[in-house]
DNA sequence: ATATTTGTTAACCATATGGTTAAACTTGTT
DNA sequence: AACAAGTTTAACCATATGGTTAACAAATAT
């Protein structure tokens, strides 16, 4: 037997998937039991509650976005590089998991405090790095002067939004499932322009 | 008796408070009928089903993002003072409404064939105008060459994420409340330059 | 082999939840 | 005043839900 497949690993697995499409409030232990094909009681003999078997799924979701943003922040290539670097790889990864951003963003909307409980954790994205690098390039004429904070939350958004707002985006631009897919993609160069554009001199 | 105060309206008021910040799924009639100080029964009366109410409420909501859209749509003014007036406009009206766009995006996540209710209302945002207009402007050498639908995702992108992700951003820049509104209040400008620095030839 | 710990199940429980009902109250009409 | 229509309430209902229990099975240690 594989790692995967031992009960505990079932479990949260199958609570990856309903909690990420559902939410915490729209999720039933049931459902979770039912689609890793065990005994509901299972899911309290491993995780005890609902509200903790939902924080290890989103601590392993979040821990799976992290990296991503540390890619931004603490390597050592120019802002630029940074920009394409990031907005490629954060695209792709994005078209491989759709559910994250919504899950992330929404629950932690529902539950300010849930920050925190990240933020003690290591690996919690630091932009002390980044900030100071785009005050240098600032400074050396490599770009217009820009607050490196606007910046970091620009790039973010340019890059996170078209995965929150798929539905809304979807029906705005009348776009079909292939062609939207199509979008996202072109989008993997073009954000990087358009942000590279605005800021380089 | 003033209109707001008929139990009617009372219900459909604090509806909109419980489902724009707990979601469809974990509000519950009764907190509605205790925030409306009304009998539980009476929003079956008027609203039959949780899920007519939580419509009701949605609609509404709704229809008060999609004007603010077609402002930037459909008026005559150049794609920069569009650009500017839309992103002070928009900004302005969501720090008066916080809860309205993680409600709209995850409601519309959360059933994608909700969208297709509202896209047979009336006044559903149309981009063709804009498109054109983009296209117009890039001809006449205003505008870098850019896709319209790519320009507009990106506007949108700028203006909502910082309020659909605050949580997650006043983290990661380590702000509280009050600099945290600041950060937004500057970004009335600040996102406009971004975007027109980019565009403008 | 036997005892002990760990894993698994079906049945059960208390409570929460959306929704209904029938009676009472209010308002307007004749 | 009497009647009808609309409005409001408390009590009720069926079901869903997170969680528990006690018995049973499998693996592990003695």
């Amino acid at each position: 037997m594989k790692k995967e497949e031992t009960a505990e690993h079932l479990i949260l697995d199958a609570a990856k998937d309903i909690f990420q499409s559902k939410g915490m409030d729209g999720a039933r232990m049931q459902e979770i039991a039912d689609k890793a094909g065990i005994n509901k009681a299972m899911l309290h003999y491993y995780y005890r509650s609902k509200q903790l078997l939902f924080e290890a799924v989103f601590k392993n979701a979040f821990s799976l976005l992290a990296p991503q943003l540390n890619t931004i922040l603490n390597d050592d290539s120019s802002i630029e590089d940074k920009v394409r670097k990031f907005t490629t790889d954060y695209t792709a990864f994005m078209m491989k998991h759709p559910y994250l951003p919504n899950f992330i963003i929404n629950e932690l909307n529902r539950n300010e405090d849930f920050i925190l409980k990240l933020k003690e954790n290591t690996g919690f994205p630091n932009l002390e790095k980044f900030k100071a690098q785009v005050n240098t390039e600032i400074k050396a004429g490599v770009l217009k002067p820009i607050d490196a904070d606007q910046l970091f939350v620009n790039i973010l958004a340019l890059n996170i939004f078209p995965f929150l707002g798929k539905p809304l985006v979807k029906a705005l631009t009348k776009k079909d499932e292939l062609s939207y897919a199509a979008f996202v993609e072109s989008r993997k160069t073009e954000v990087a322009n358009f942000i590279i554009h605005s800021i380089k001199k």
